[in-house]
DNA sequence: CTGAAAGCGCTTACAG
DNA sequence: CTGAAAGCGCTTACAG
């Protein structure tokens, strides 16, 4: 143990010596980097496969890049990111790049951590989906690390990129797609939160909500009540909503996973959906599309967002500085919980 | 940029200065090693605070550790994993080591890259879930590195730990809840998979509910059906089944998803659950729990398990050797999906 | 208990 | 196009 000189490992320096080249030529060819002849780069390749080189990611660090890009997930219960995650791998695939995850669990403090330790293990850029982190945090973080942000719109940072659904529009496709449907009292369910942002994608949901009843002469029932994170407060919230006399004709709820919820909190007091109720969900996941749930939601394209935020990302860290904000247009999918009213259809 | 000797950056060196001590001191101090008086230790700290002083793990993973523990996820799609998750960060907490993620997607050769990148980055310890690697490629990848898994069997693999439920039992509890409601004909629905393993905690099941049919004397309805993994092919292979003539009773599914899949079809074929066909799951995940799901499914504690395997793994990175295996037994807990046959209640 | 020095495996100017 | 040398920020024996 006393000297690792000859430990084993196969470096940039076992391969040199292979190929009978220097250290420096290795280190070109194993960054595509300019300024190699064929010949040399052709010894160098058959040399690292002979010998199973594998380049030391930490070594890498030291000095240049470590081709790690840090994604961090809000949480893992809900599929939407499944769909992000594989537009993100679709970008990266074929590129040197290694996606490692964390997950924030919602909450600031994680996430503020979370986000240090991608900086200290010097990953060369960072792929934030729905942070919590105020406009002002993220561009200090900006600021040391490329960053690039899906789910939160901020159309006026200029340190990073985003990548976002028109929520707004979202919200105004599912209260006209009701407004059709015979629902007049259309209510919105939104996320209780500590300090609720300005540019949320929640926030502009409701805005969309809120723009399209007026449009639609529909002002006198706008309403807006807000639920808890987790299952069982979910439930409490709908089912006193659901059972309060001014019960709403239509719910729209700011995520599928709510509106699964709702449902079961219908169906537990014996309302019917979509006669008695209608519930609208956000994001189009995989539950959506059971029979038992059968589930209308709007379609955000996950795959998309993730494809072009890493898109994004990796020409930022290749230099570009001005920042880009992309946005995706939403689509409705129609399904039973939303058919129409008692006595409409 | 030419030199950056003095770019800011706050290292060792720079606290080392400002405490007046050595650089190896300050390490010492950052490793909690032995050997340094609580004078220096409380200098060193202060310098630290005051600097805003952060490890760079790139350099640490020169020589040390890197204090980074790899997760490999099969996917993103199922809920099962964020109870994982939270056990592991239950273990993590308050410790130096920040769990980073990875995403095999279910298929061997996107594993063995996300492996390779985990211990290219120099991770200290790896904790696989569900892997489909075979029990000689883990042996091998864990002479490299300290390994951890959950959801594989391998009483008597000794270069690495395992933290697993009890799944043969668990099929056995899932059989005989079914009997006790009155269901003879019982069949089980498995995943297809190219290469099945062994001890994979799938076959285990299958085997449990083998055992338990011929036990209750119902050896005769042994039938054992297959399935891919994706929601379409599932619900084509459910349809195939549910529609055919044989029919069974009862349906003891893999996993939950499958169950909800097949909920969904029997919906769709107008048969009525509990009383037509019972359905049941496994790793009781949040939906099981809905009004529209209803799902009796199996719960194997996800958050011990997870919890159970990141403190096997870091005992493993300070030293220990000997392979531990640790088994926790399962808890079937009721629904509406397999409430007693037709005319039986 | 404390510190000077070597070295981990790369990348980066720089000189040839 | 090619290579020798310095250095990234730590940890690790080793000597004092």
């Amino acid at each position: 143990m006393a000297r690792r000189a000859t430990t084993g490992r196969v470096t940039i320096r076992t391969v040199a010596e292979d190929a009978g080249v220097s250290v420096a030529a290795v280190s070109k060819v194993l960054r595509d980097a300019y300024g190699v002849s064929d010949v040399l780069r052709a010894k160098v390749r058959t040399s690292m496969q002979k010998l199973g080189y594998r380049p030391h990611a930490a070594a890498r660090g030291m000095r240049g890049q470590t081709y790690t890009l840090g994604v961090l997930l809000p949480d893992l219960r809900n599929p939407f990111f499944a769909d992000i995650m594989a537009g993100i791998n679709e970008a990266l695939v074929r590129t040197q790049y290694q996606p490692l995850l964390g997950v924030g669990e919602s909450a600031i403090t994680t996430e503020h951590a979370v986000i240090d330790a991608m900086i200290d293990r010097q990953m060369d850029g960072l792929l934030l989906i729905a942070p919590r982190l105020s406009r002002e945090e993220l561009e200090k973080i900006a600021r040391n690390v490329p960053v690039a942000m899906i789910g939160n719109h901020m159309p006026g940072a200029d340190g990073f990129d985003t990548v976002n659904n028109d929520d707004e529009l979202g919200g105004q496709l599912v209260v006209r797609h009701l407004n059709e449907g015979g629902y007049r009292n259309i209510a919105f369910l939104s996320l209780d939160l500590p300090t609720p942002e300005q540019g949320s994608n929640i926030r502009l949901r409701e805005q969309g909500y809120r723009s399209a009843m007026r449009e639609l002469g529909l002002a006198r029932h706008i309403r807006v009540f807000s639920a808890p994170q987790t299952g069982r407060d979910i439930q409490v919230a709908a089912r006193h909503l659901l059972q309060s006399r001014s019960r709403p004709e239509a719910l729209f709820c700011w995520t599928d996973f709510v509106a699964l919820e709702v449902l079961s909190v219908a169906r537990e007091l014996g309302l019917s959906v979509p006669s008695d109720l209608a519930v609208v969900g956000y994001d189009n996941t995989t539950y959506c599309d059971l029979a038992q749930n059968a589930l209308t939601s709007i379609d955000q394209s996950g795959q998309v967002l993730g494809l072009q935020a890493a898109r994004l990302l990796t020409e930022r860290i290749k230099g570009r500085s001005a920042a880009e904000h992309f946005v995706i247009t939403p689509r409705l999918v129609a399904r039973g919980s939303s058919r129409g009213r008692a006595g409409d259809g």
